[in-house]
DNA sequence: GCGACAG
DNA sequence: ATCTTGTCGC
């Protein structure tokens, strides 16, 4: 058992050892046995353009959904800010929203991010549960992936089996998936490079992007980029979509084409900008109890030299 | 062996 | 994840 200490910033953590990632990716492994990689969301549907590009054509059902993110300090590996809001749809009001100031205790580690963030996550699922649950998302956008993982098994299938409500995933760089042939080995620059001159070759995909292993044939996910009016003009960065949980791909890009008015889908964009807006107010507070506590320390000093006197 | 590596 | 305002273009 390592336990080196990582001294970035103020954090300490305990570097995972080699066992530990092996243990956690045969709990991955387990987990994902579980796994609903098609549609199983009685509740609502889409039904979607019938040119196979995975637009949406209508809706049925859908009235919540939801997005997750967390936000950090500079400098500051260990406490974070959780963020659920929950968005009406098709209009995107924010419904509901909840936040909870967190202290990490695992470090960042690539494929393994799920064992730093679903347990706050979960907790904050599970508050909407007991004090609003007629707001509980019927999907979930997740800031990170789902099946195009490594093991097959991102955060957001991990936060959508334990929490048993839809999930896709959906992250701003490409997680390295090295073993199924050239395009899912090509580094994250290259693959941003391929999907460029791709969204270029094939205008009538309309940015969307497979990410199939050359060798299984098998399709992970997709390159996704969404964006609308003027936010999808010039070099469009994708977003790389993948099953989370009991959604299928198809679902999956069509649902994040229709969230998507900036590159980042709305959900996980008001998260992101909220759990941000929480952590200034978090700082400032901060600085307001260490003032107060310098205050207080002064007059007991000043109180303990008049009783000296 | 080396490098790559969601947030 | 985080640092960071103005600026260029539509």
């Amino acid at each position: 058992m390592t336990s080196t200490t990582s001294d970035t910033g103020s954090s300490t953590y305990s570097v995972p050892s080699k066992d530990q990632k092996q243990e956690w990716a045969k709990q991955q492994s387990i987990l994902k046995s579980n796994l609903v990689v098609v549609d199983d969301h009685p509740d609502w549907s889409l039904t979607l353009k019938d040119d196979n590009t995975h637009r949406l054509e209508s809706t049925k059902g859908l009235q919540y959904v939801g997005g997750v993110d967390l936000s950090f300090i500079v400098g500051n590996n260990e406490d974070a800010i959780a963020s659920l809001i929950v968005l009406s749809y098709p209009d995107f009001k924010v419904v509901y929203e909840n936040h909870a100031k967190v202290k990490l205790t695992l470090p960042y580690i690539a494929g393994f991010l799920a064992f730093r963030e679903v347990e706050p996550l979960l907790d904050l699922i599970s508050t909407l549960r007991s004090t609003h649950p007629e707001f509980e998302p019927q999907v979930i956008l997740v800031d990170g992936c789902g099946i195009l993982h490594p093991r097959g098994f991102g955060l957001a299938s991990h936060l959508g089996l334990l929490s048993n409500i839809p999930t896709v995933g959906c992250s701003k760089n490409y997680l390295v998936i090295d073993n199924d042939g050239p395009l899912l080995g090509s580094n994250p620059t290259a693959l941003k490079k391929d999907f460029k001159k791709f969204v270029t070759t094939h205008p009538e995909t309309h940015g969307l992007m497979p990410l199939t292993g050359t060798v299984t044939g098998k399709t992970y996910g997709a390159a996704l980029a969404a964006a609308t009016g003027k936010a999808a003009e010039g070099a469009q960065n994708p977003i790389f979509v993948s099953i989370g949980h009991k959604v299928s791909l198809e679902t999956a890009v069509a649902l994040v084409r229709a969230c998507s008015r900036f590159r980042v889908p709305e959900p996980i964009r008001q998260a992101d900008l909220k759990s941000r807006n929480e952590i200034r107010k978090w700082c400032q507070q901060q600085e307001k109890d260490a003032a107060l506590a310098l205050a207080t320390v002064g007059a007991t000093i000043t109180t303990a030299t008049a009783v000296a006197n």
